[in-house]
Order: C-alpha cells, then sequence, then structure tokens
RNA sequence: CGGGGCGUGGCGCAGUCUGGCUAGCGCACCUGCUUUGGGAGCAGGGGGUCGCAGGUUCGAAUCCUGUCGCCCCGACCA
C-alpha cells in the first residue's frame, strides 16, 4: 500500500532543471501555455493570486514613494516608436502590428481584414512613446512637474522562444514613467525605485538580489542608464528582475516634453521609467521551490495555512468539522505581515494522502491536519512546506504561534537562498579560471554549474565575443562598491570598473 | 529564416514500413463496494473517426498529393 518514497516533481532539480521549472507550475496549477495563442500563457487562479499579491504590496509601496495610478492606450500609433532611434532598433523585431479595423468575409466565406488604417498601431512593447505624448500636453511649467505616475498594465513583445513566467508574448507588468525638471530628481528617481524593487524582492520573496547598472550592451533601448536588480536562481543562473531607467532628455527631445523653468527658460524634462513583471513569480519558483514542487515565502502566500479534517464516519465528521471551523477563525484573528492569517478549510471529498500531497505541490506554508485523535488532544498535527518538517502542537500553541511561525519560515526561506548564492559567487582574476568555471563538464547534457563571477573588466568587441562563446553575460556593476583598481580579466588592461558575470535567463 | 521531428479520447502513447474484423493501452474522469493520519484496491462505465482537403482502392489511421499547426536544435531575444 505505501508507495516507495518519490519526490512529487520529476524530473528533480538535479536532472533537468529547465524541465523541473515546467514541472513544478504544473503540478501548481500556476499557468500552462495557451494551446490557442502561440507564445502566450494562462494565468491560472493559483498563479493569478500570487501576482496580485505582488501587485498589492508594490501598489501600496509606488504609493508610499507618492506615485500615482493611471492608464493609456494599448495601442501605439507606429510613427511614435520611430522617434527614437536606439528605442526601433531594440523593439522593431518584435512588435504586433494592427493594420485594419475591420472584418469582412471573403470569397470562401471565410473572414479576412478590411479597413486599412491610415497609420497601422502597434501593441505597446512598453509605453514611454504613448505616455510620453500625454506629458508633452500636460507640462508648461515648473510648477507640473515632476509627474509621478505608475501604469499596471499587459504588454506585447513577439517573442521567438518563450518560457512560462521568464518570457511569454504577452506578460503583466506595471511601468513607472516619470517626469522631472533637473537631472538630480530623476537620477534619485531612478535610484529610489531600484531600491524599492531590491526592498520587495528581499523582504516579500525574500529572493536576494544585487543592485547595478547595466553595461551600454545591456542597456534599455534609449536609456543613458539602466540599473536592474539581479538574482540567482537554484540552477545558479541570473534572473534579472526588475530595471529601472534614467532616460535622459532622449525621450523627452524627441517628444517635446518640455517647461519653462522660475527663469522663463524653455528647457527639456528629466524622464525616468522603471518596471517589474509577472516574471518575478518564476523568480519566485526558481528561487524557493523544491523537488516536492512549489514553495512560497508566506508574505506572498495566497494562503498560508490549510486545514485538512480527517475522518471516516459521518459521526466522526459532524466532530472534527466544527472543530476545523473554529480553528480557522481562530487562525483568521491572528495578524501577519500587513494583513491576517489566510486560512483555507479543503473539506473536498478526496483521500487524505492526494490532498496533503496537492497542497504541498502548490507550496501552502503550512498544513494542519486535524482528526479526532487531535481533537482528544486539543491539537493539530502541522506540516512544514519549507523544512518539510510535521509535528503534533496544541491547538492554542498553533493559534498563538502561527503568525511568528510564518515569520520565520520567512526569514528562513531568505537565508536559504541567500547561501545558495553567497557559496557560488567567487571574485575571479584570472580568464583560465573564469572559463572552466562556466564550461560544463558535459556539453551534451549541461549540469548545474557556474554561478556569479566577480571580476575587473573593461567593455570591448572581442570580450563580447568571448563572452557570446561561453555564453555568459555582465549582469551589472553593483552600485555602493568601493572603487579600486584592478586588471581586466579578459584584456590585461587596468580598470576600475568590477561587474557581476553569470549565464542568464 | 536554416536543419530535424510530430499531429490518433482531457494528457501521454501503440498501431502506419508490410492497407482488412467493432481503432487499442496507460494515466485522468464517472459509479459502486472496501478503504482513508504521506500519492488506495477491486469491479463496472463514459468519451476518439485517427490535424485538414483531395486522390488511389472492394476497403485507408496506414499508400499518394497538397495544406495547416505544433515541438526541438540553430539564429534572434532592452
Amino acid at each position: 500500500m505505501a508507495k516507495p518514497p518519490k519526490n512529487a516533481i520529476s524530473p528533480t532539480r538535479e536532472e533537468d532543471y529547465p524541465e523541473w521549472y515546467q514541472q513544478v507550475i504544473k503540478a501548481a496549477e500556476l499557468a500552462e501555455n495557451s494551446p490557442d495563442v502561440r507564445g502566450c500563457m494562462v494565468i491560472r487562479p493559483w498563479g493569478y493570486a500570487i501576482w496580485e499579491n505582488m501587485q498589492r504590496v508594490l501598489d501600496r509601496m509606488f504609493k508610499d514613494t507618492g506615485h500615482v495610478n493611471a492608464y493609456f492606450p494599448l495601442f501605439i500609433p507606429l510613427s511614435f516608436i520611430e522617434r527614437e532611434a536606439a528605442h526601433v532598433e531594440g523593439f522593431a523585431k518584435e512588435c504586433a502590428v494592427v493594420t485594419h479595423h475591420r472584418l469582412e468575409p471573403g470569397p470562401d466565406g471565410k473572414l479576412i481584414p478590411a479597413g486599412p488604417l491610415e497609420e497601422p498601431y502597434i501593441v505597446r512593447p512598453t509605453s514611454e512613446t504613448i505616455i510620453g505624448a500625454s506629458y508633452a500636453r500636460w507640462v508648461q511649467s515648473y510648477r507640473d512637474l515632476p509627474i509621478l505616475i505608475n501604469q499596471w498594465a499587459n504588454v506585447v513583445r513577439w517573442e521567438m522562444r518563450t518560457r512560462l513566467f521568464l518570457r511569454t508574448a504577452e506578460f503583466l507588468w506595471q511601468e513607472g514613467h516619470t517626469a522631472h525638471a533637473t537631472r538630480d530628481e530623476a537620477i534619485h528617481e531612478t535610484r529610489q525605485m531600484l531600491d524599492v524593487y531590491a526592498d520587495f524582492a528581499e523582504n516579500y520573496m525574500a529572493m536576494p538580489v544585487i543592485k547595478g547598472e547595466k553595461t551600454e550592451g545591456e542597456r534599455f533601448p534609449g536609456a543613458v542608464q539602466t540599473y536592474a536588480i539581479e538574482a540567482m536562481m537554484q540552477d545558479r543562473k541570473a534572473l534579472q528582475a526588475g530595471t529601472s531607467h534614467f532616460l535622459g532628455q532622449n525621450f523627452s527631445r524627441v517628444q517635446e516634453i518640455k517647461f519653462q523653468d522660475q527663469n522663463g527658460q524653455e528647457e527639456y524634462c528629466w524622464t525616468t521609467s522603471w518596471g517589474v513583471s509577472t516574471r518575478l513569480v518564476g523568480g519566485l519558483i526558481m528561487t524557493h521551490s523544491d523537488d516536492d514542487g512549489l514553495i512560497i515565502p508566506p508574505r506572498l502566500a495566497p494562503k498560508h495555512v490549510v486545514i485538512l479534517p480527517i475522518y471516516r464516519s459521518d459521526e466522526e465528521r459532524s466532530q472534527v468539522i466544527p472543530y476545523c471551523e473554529s480553528l480557522k477563525r481562530e487562525l483568521e484573528a491572528q495578524s501577519f505581515s500587513d494583513g491576517k492569517v489566510e486560512v483555507m478549510l479543503d473539506d473536498r471529498d478526496l483521500r487524505g494522502g492526494e490532498k496533503a500531497w496537492q497542497h504541498i505541490k502548490k507550496g501552502v506554508p503550512l498544513r494542519a491536519e486535524v482528526g479526532p485523535k487531535d481533537i482528544a488532544k486539543n491539537a493539530v498535527f502541522l506540516g512544514r512546506r519549507d523544512t518539510g518538517q510535521k509535528q503534533g502542537i496544541g491547538r492554542d500553541e498553533f493559534v498563538a504561534t502561527v503568525s511568528s511561525l510564518l515569520t520565520e519560515m520567512q526569514d528562513g526561506l531568505f537565508r536559504r537562498a541567500k547561501s545558495l548564492r553567497d557559496d557560488n559567487t567567487r571574485d575571479i582574476d584570472n580568464l583560465d579560471e573564469f572559463k572552466a568555471y562556466f564550461t560544463p563538464q558535459d556539453a551534451e547534457r549541461p549540469e548545474i554549474h557556474g554561478g556569479f563571477a566577480n571580476c575587473y573588466f573593461v567593455e570591448t568587441p572581442e570580450v563580447d565575443e568571448l563572452l557570446k562563446k561561453l555564453k555568459v553575460t555582465i549582469r551589472c556593476v553593483p552600485v555602493g562598491q568601493e572603487e579600486a583598481a584592478g586588471t581586466c580579466v579578459f584584456t590585461g588592461q587596468p580598470t576600475t570598473q568590477r561587474g557581476v558575470f553569470a549565464k542568464a535567463y
């Protein structure tokens, strides 16, 4: 009857990490590839609930830093995108274009597009240009500044190869767009939002990140500076989890976003943009989950506790269910993080084992099994998702400590993720070591290897070529590093620039 | 865009080379009984016309032609 101990997810992370990732998403019912629309995903209720929690927390953080929400059109006139040269270069190859506004029956009875548009629209891949057009109309005087607006939206980028949450043709995100009177103020805004993202990643997602600046080659098309937070996944690859761009006056010049300053001088605004997307859900999955499926940090979990009633007869049921319901109410009266403890009572007609496994795979932090034996002792049998630990605990003690237990789990997940990153980060100062670090033992079936490498470097075409060959990228130059002189690992040239290198998603 | 592969119940597949009874199997699903504290067992049951179109044939999932879609590798991917 008892099955041999087995992991819920197959393959394991060690066996095949990319496939494991797919299977975790499937087993946790987070999302699926749309069978009808190429490259797009269906986000299922459990996955969407995680995104909603992310939204709720971030939205409050944005408002606490003075931002307001607004909404701009899904479509952008083709000519808007053309205005900023680097911007065109970056996005032209992956745009969905709307050319008609009507369907008519064709000769074979099938519908064909009709009513061609005078100027085609593109579906926004990002909204700098369409939002900038509004800003140009709204701003006249320095008194109109700053504009601090965020938009929650979907965007479309016609990607060749997609992966659930990490890169999909359509995805959900927020994009902040701000306009300022001075360069310093805009730079401050850019850095402030980078800090907000890092705060969110570390304190809510329990995902340690490195804040850094992107090199020229990795910059947002049209930006003067791009900052990002970079996280390490369990396969030791890097994930860019959020970006904050200082756009200088590049966009304001081509869009005529200008104002009169105190001296009556006409000036162009300094603008910024910043965003995080549903990719964060992918980051959350790959940071914490194990070979039994998803693990959700409690502060973002849609449900913190699932109560699993156990009974054999109607008679037992009539005893167990009321006990569970009152336990649920008591737990829900407890506060956790910035809300209450979220509890679900799972009274579905399924076998106990199967039911328990479903919640394990979905990453619910705590499972409380309650049967007649527990009730006799006024206790529950508690399982922790993060450590796998299970033990009986008195009901009153459980209720009294649930909040601190969740906090302990949240902190533990962060520490575990940080150890993984720290253990797989090293300073490298010679090229042979660099190559060895990033070269798999078995090229046919690459194993988990490498990690983050901190190296002095200069950016040259030859260096880019070598990195490309190794499939390694410069993730960022961390902010707040103390300046020191070193030697470029690749060219031997003296430099003070020190960056984080890694394979990346 | 170049190379390779695949379309058969919800999912995963066999059958195709060598056309032939009513198109099978596993999982999932439904019902009943026995079970139930880490993924249950037995019995019964529902569901597919074989991607699509045309052709060859007494007969096509199977052969031929065309077409559509998807996947993998490469290229590409702020």
